[in-house]
DNA sequence: TATTCGGTCTAACATATGTTAGGCATCCCG
DNA sequence: CGGGATGCCTAACATATGTTAGACCGAATA
């Protein structure tokens, strides 16, 4: 399966940019349970209320977090890409709190939540990291706080394109200033709280100010500075530093 | 120094909840190098940008954390109170991306971060509780997204009187059903997005429908489950269960 | 007692965004 | 090749919420 180890490596990378680890907290991630599964697009990997003592991490394909509310409007919560863990929110506390979907065909890797925790006790570094994941996926959170609750539209939609550009290209799936978005526009509109109607518009104005251009599902980023600017985006809260934190603090 | 030493028995009740500990896990808490300070209402505990190498636990007063646009305007992003870790979301990190501030007169106890996770990979059940008390404060991160970005403003303002009853209530600081709100409608305002003369409009709506009455800074609540109902309230994104899901997973 | 000052409250008016509805492509599948 | 989906796009209209401005009130302070 040799796809799947693929995979596992790009978490191991992922994991070692939020703290160091050595060669046997890497051998110990490698020898995790692993069930690996495919899902087709739209699949959910978590629903709210489940029970969930089962972690995914995603090794290729987007998914996303999102909450309804009772009036049935949607709200996405996250994005994810490959390389991330999808469920260390949900799983450490019992009951799913949301929903976690596939938005493109996913390829994941599901381990029981109790050989996690028995990893995180034993090798405390890699107990760091994924916490110190799950603070980073926090740090996003707020960002999305903020974004839907204080910007207007064109600032919100050019804030959620520059957060997934620096993404992606720190992923390494793309380059920041061209990528494929695998949003349709109500996906879009559920992500920053607005209608795809108004999404629609604010995108024509997007590209009728010259700050980006569209084909089908590509974006082509054609004023980074400026979209940087009318998103009011500002890359501290990406926490993307590599070697992180964890190691300045040990290194004191 | 007894003020404070009722407070460290606060937070760790708090994090027993996270988590079980036994008695070195405790005294390892006790012992950590705190440092114990009061503050001034409106005093910063950590401002976006700064270096972060010390964390504060709030063991008396109100806190909350918030972030500023270029525009200026303020998005509040959580409301703290005692008992609650405050800078584990920040420090762990490195540079804080947020700002964190006293709501009330607050008194903190400081604890530098290198002494936190000394202290998580010696006793990895303090270090596991810790990492579910910062998710928990995640996920509630995840429900304003959604109340911000899907709900309207008559829901926004009673789901989070909602909110602030229930975890009043589950820090032991007050009943449901009447607590003190240490808030202005400015800051109500800045934590749902609104604008203070829009708050002030649906705090009116509310006591005209019966289901809250305001005296000064107090809340009573006429009618709980109306509440619920117009806030869209559920319970379960504050994982409020005591014992934790961790007692669950070692069970298994 | 006078005087700030911060907070509450209201009114009149402005506007960003939502709603409803439908046309138009494209793609897939029978 | 026809028929359904699905997603994109637009227009006309509706409205929730924002803006500006100021009166009022109680608590602190001089």
């Amino acid at each position: 399966m040799a796809g799947s180890h693929e995979g596992i490596e790009r978490i191991l990378r992922r994991l070692e940019t939020r703290g160091a680890l050595d060669e046997a907290d890497r051998e110990a991630v490698r020898d995790l349970p692993f069930t690996y599964r495919t899902l087709e697009p739209a699949a959910y990997m978590v629903r709210e209320g489940d029970l969930a003592d089962t972690c995914c991490l995603l090794l290729a394909g987007f998914a996303i977090r999102h909450k309804v509310t009772h009036g049935g409007e949607r709200q996405i919560i996250a994005v994810h890409m490959s390389g991330e863990f999808l469920d260390l929110q949900n799983s450490l506390l019992g009951v799913a709190d949301h929903n976690v979907q596939a938005l493109t065909r996913c390829e994941i890797a599901v381990v029981p939540v109790a050989a996690l925790l028995r990893l995180a006790d034993r090798h405390p570094a890699v107990g760091r990291a994924m916490w110190i994941d799950t603070l980073v996926d926090a740090a996003i959170f707020r960002e999305w706080i903020v974004n839907v609750g204080r910007r207007d539209s064109l600032s919100r939609v050019s804030h959620l394109l520059c957060e997934f550009a620096l993404r992606l290209e720190a992923a390494g799936l793309s380059h920041h200033e061209r990528y494929e978005l695998p949003m349709t526009q109500e996906q879009l509109a559920d992500c920053t709280g607005l209608t795809p109607v108004h999404v629609n518009r604010v995108l024509k104005e997007m590209a009728r100010r010259g700050l980006i251009e569209r084909q089908k599902r590509a974006v082509t980023v054609l004023d980074w500075p400026g979209l940087q600017t009318i998103g009011d985006f500002n890359t501290r809260y990406l926490h993307m530093e590599v070697g992180g934190p964890t190691n300045r603090h040990s290194a004191q």
